[in-house]
DNA sequence: TGGAAAACATTCCAATCGGCATGTAAGTTC
DNA sequence: GAACTTACATGCCGATTGGAATGTTTTCCA
């Protein structure tokens, strides 16, 4: 782990490969070492479960570095919220790199907003979330870049679909959002694969009725 | 709260309103509470912060008395799904009295999925649910119980739709149960109310359309 | 009516929690 | 290169946790 490098004898290697990381580096580095620690806790161990000696245990850092950067475990789990959030839309953003226009736009949409919604980040989400029920400095930490995320992604496929009635696609986009957490809280206590993947398909259908005007 | 009736003094009446209670109901009844409180707490704490003491402390029973009912505190968990799921059930039957037939019976039946799946019985088990995620035994305690109420459930309007093609009612059904855990789940951290009944609106005229046939 | 059993109460415990206090090392600034 | 700030480390604290141990009351049954 903190084997030297034999080889290099000089003080000017020495400067650049071990020493002289910037404060702002070392402060990022140990700033995303807890923040994905967190998020590796909550969807392992739960939130009920997450202790803050966990976190520094997985992150590899002392419990005084956690606490010189988030003073409190709450603080903590706001900015993870916000860390979460982001890995999200970055992991939307790239699957949504060659969608097709039209019909199928509404079929591989679904699927898009399944794989972000529903995906193992979700979980974290999903703790973190019911957590802040009873939560209220949690809830206030998560309802402005929980709302960001899911106009950002309603943004994308606006632009994706121009063609689309506003309202259709609105209407749609949030039916499909919130039956999708629906499934995922069933996919997460083991419920029936083959079932939801039926349900899925079957919305799939629906969503196109509705897309093509056959229902309003 | 303890106090006795003053206009009562016999033996008789001492025997009858006081003391002989038998072993059965001394049990059922502390078992009751202690189950009542557990769900109080799930819904008003939340699981994370929902101990044993503060279940005794609102049961109103002492610690050993909860420990000779329910050695653990997963025991106790697991029994409280059991309880839960039997309130949410009766509720639903009782909601469910006097439903229409024919295209009201769609809305209404939603409506009654939406009152079932997203009161406030069933916050405490969303509680449950993404715990047991990452608890097997709380899982493998919820699982059958779950899957027990869903499916009654679907009977019920099995049996209130009998002319509705099978296939056709358990998609809605089943779609409308999972989009409204979503729905739930976003009214929990206070999402915005308003766009929770436009969807639930659009869901019931798409939810009609599937009905009629005019989709698949 | 007396003793077994079930229901209930009290006390204690080791483990763990989040957070504070204090000390050291590394980087920055002048 | 010395003063200063930031980053990190260690040890400790009171509080709370779930659970075990032990004692008391109530009901039951022979």
């Amino acid at each position: 782990m903190t084997a030297t490098r034999p080889t290099e004898t000089d003080a000017l290697a020495r400067t650049r490969d071990r020493g002289h990381r910037t404060q702002a580096e070392r402060r990022e580095r140990t700033r995303a070492a807890l923040l994905d620690a967190t998020i590796e806790c909550l969807t392992e161990l739960g939130y009920a479960r997450t202790s803050v000696q966990e976190i520094c245990a997985r992150a590899g850092v002392s419990k005084g570095a956690q606490q010189h950067h988030f003073t409190t475990k709450a603080e903590l789990m706001a900015a993870a919220v916000e860390h979460l959030t982001n890995r999200i839309q970055a992991e939307i953003l790239a699957a949504s790199g060659e969608l097709p226009e039209g019909p199928k736009l509404v079929e591989q949409g679904i699927d898009l907003i399944w794989q972000g919604f529903a995906g193992t980040l979700s979980a974290a989400v999903m703790e973190l979330w019911v957590a802040a029920r009873t939560d209220a400095e949690l809830a206030a930490a998560i309802k402005p870049v929980d709302k960001a995320l899911g106009r950002s992604t309603l943004e994308l496929f606006q632009t994706l679909a121009p063609e689309m009635p506003r309202r259709t696609l609105d209407t749609l986009y949030w039916l499909t959002v919130n039956l999708t957490r629906g499934l995922a809280l069933d996919a997460q206590i083991g419920g029936d694969a083959t079932r939801r993947n039926q349900l899925l398909t079957e919305w799939k259908r629906i969503a196109l009725a509705v897309y093509r005007g056959d229902v309003a």
